[in-house]
RNA sequence: GGAGCAGUGGCUGAGCGGCUGAAAGCGACGGUCUUGAAAACCGUUUUACCCAUUGGGUAACGGGGGUUCGAAUCCCUCCUGCUCCGCCA
């Protein structure tokens, strides 16, 4: 949410904001509701200035004095219901147009349309060239015995798989990897609901306007969260942190649902697009700040890239151009693994910077000693890995042309061997 | 799911129609004292918004609604917690 004094200071910016981001929001609407809505309060103010004064001096008065007062207050009484009347019709409105509001991206970030139109940053790793007709993740997986998507598909219906065996190990190798990993950094690990009530999701910016990528539990009023970045983010919502508890550095692994609406015939092959996946994901809070903001948002980058180095898997780093970036994000940087049977370097990571968006609607504040007042936080969060999706890659990058596939050195100790060889 | 009890400031906890944005204690912060610290003493300490130069005003005692000139206080409803019962991974 934007603070709608930025946006009485300069509409224009935000109006542009909005349209960068294909987002259809009429600011001069809500500048219009929010001139009527000020001067209704205002005035609904000073009624309640009488209202309370005269109200005072009930006790102490008797006879034509008392009947005079009690007249008096049921004129205002009246005039501040009408006043009431209209603030309820006009604010929730506000209320709506407010929250989808953009946030205005960095001067940095390159103007574009959609993820086509993303800027490469740079290279990293070797793409592996083979000496043998490579097989993809799903041919892979089913040789080994060790992906089956045709019964996962079975039992929930499209866009479901089952791992198996040594794919199961292999996945859960990953996600143990990357919990490990981000100990090392510091990082403080979460298990976290996943049920998450839509002011949390509101708060963290999924609702409104993502109402049709998610799970909802109509009975209980509940949604099921895409991310973990849900919990993590909202984990201290409406609270006023002390200054000395920043930055809040939290990651947690959870299973992650995506009803994927509107990309139906997109991605439909193996393991890319899904409906269910797991992911370890990284959340910071920080001081309102934009130096800290960038800070944190290089580390949660650099941190990605960690794992990713640790495993060996070839990727690049694009920024996320304007079009493409989420109504909250100030900036993004994509990492894209390479993948042999996609022939692309395609999305496994997506590290956001918020600066106070999601905390302002959150109202996640913190005792700032030098301003001598509560501001938001910042929040930032990247997915540290996500799997079965980055399992095409790894399988892939990793195959033999026995038909085998090597375990990177740092997830043999989690399986405990060296390789996933096909049943004779 | 049923019954009972309860939800007040950072915490504990009083208030149970106007004098209460809220006693008291603890904590925290600032000061005096001290070589330093502790103790003691003094002071400060909820938040958001509106108008104005110092200053003034409004709202909030779990959420929402109601009664009343006036509600933390009475009523309704929802939510949350605790205790007991039921059911159960």
């Amino acid at each position: 949410m934007i603070d709608i004094k930025l946006i009485r200071e300069n509409p224009q910016k935000y109006q542009d904001a909005c349209k960068a981001k294909k987002f259809d929001i009429d600011i001069y609407r809500l500048l219009e509701l929010d001139q009527q809505l000020r001067f209704n309060n205002e005035h609904l103010q000073d009624l309640l200035t009488i209202k309370n004064r005269v109200g005072k001096s009930i006790p102490t008065l008797s006879g034509n004095e008392l009947q005079a007062a009690l007249s008096e207050l049921s004129l205002t009484k009246k005039e501040e219901t009408t006043l009431q009347q209209q603030i309820k019709e006009l604010k929730p409105e506000f209320d709506a147009l407010i929250l989808q509001v953009a946030q205005p991206t960095d001067d940095d970030v390159p103007v574009g349309k959609d993820d086509t139109e993303n800027v490469e940053i740079r290279r990293e790793g070797k793409v592996r060239q083979f000496d043998f007709e490579p097989k993809d993740h799903v041919q892979l997986g089913t040789s080994l015995d060790i992906i089956d998507i045709e019964r996962g598909v079975k039992l929930a219906g499209t866009r479901n798989y089952i791992l198996k065996g040594d794919g199961a190990m292999l996945h859960w190798a990953v996600l143990r990897f990357a919990v490990d990993f981000m100990v090392g950094r510091g990082y403080v690990p979460m298990s976290v609901p996943l049920l998450m009530k839509d002011e949390t999701m509101t708060g963290t910016g999924f609702f409104p306007g993502s109402e049709d990528q998610t799970y909802r539990m109509e009975a209980d009023q509940l949604n099921l969260a895409g991310t973990a970045e849900v919990p993590l983010t909202a984990y201290r919502m409406d609270e006023i942190l002390k200054t000395d508890e920043l930055p809040l550095k939290f990651f947690a692994m959870s299973s992650c649902f995506r009803r994927e609406a509107g990309s139906a015939g997109k991605d439909t092959y193996g393991l890319y697009r899904i409906h269910q996946f797991d992911k370890v994901e990284q959340v910071v809070i920080c001081e309102n700040s934009v130096e800290e903001s960038n800070k944190f948002h290089e580390e949660i980058l650099a941190n990605s890239e960690g794992v990713m180095a640790a495993l060996g898997l070839p990727y690049r780093v694009v920024m996320v151009c304007t079009g493409d970036l989420g109504r909250g994000q100030a900036k993004k940087y994509d990492i894209e693994a390479w993948m042999p049977s996609r022939k692309n370097y395609c999305e496994t990571h997506s590290a956001s910077k918020f600066y106070e968006f999601q905390a302002r609607r959150m109202n996640l504040r913190y005792k700032d000693p030098a301003a001598k007042k509560n501001l938001f936080c910042h929040t930032l969060n990247n997915t540290v890995i996500a799997s079965p999706r980055v399992l095409i890659p790894l399988l892939e990058l990793y195959q033999n042309a026995d038909g085998s596939v090597t375990i990177p050195k740092v997830l043999q100790p989690y399986m405990g061997k060296e390789k996933i060889t096909p049943r004779l």
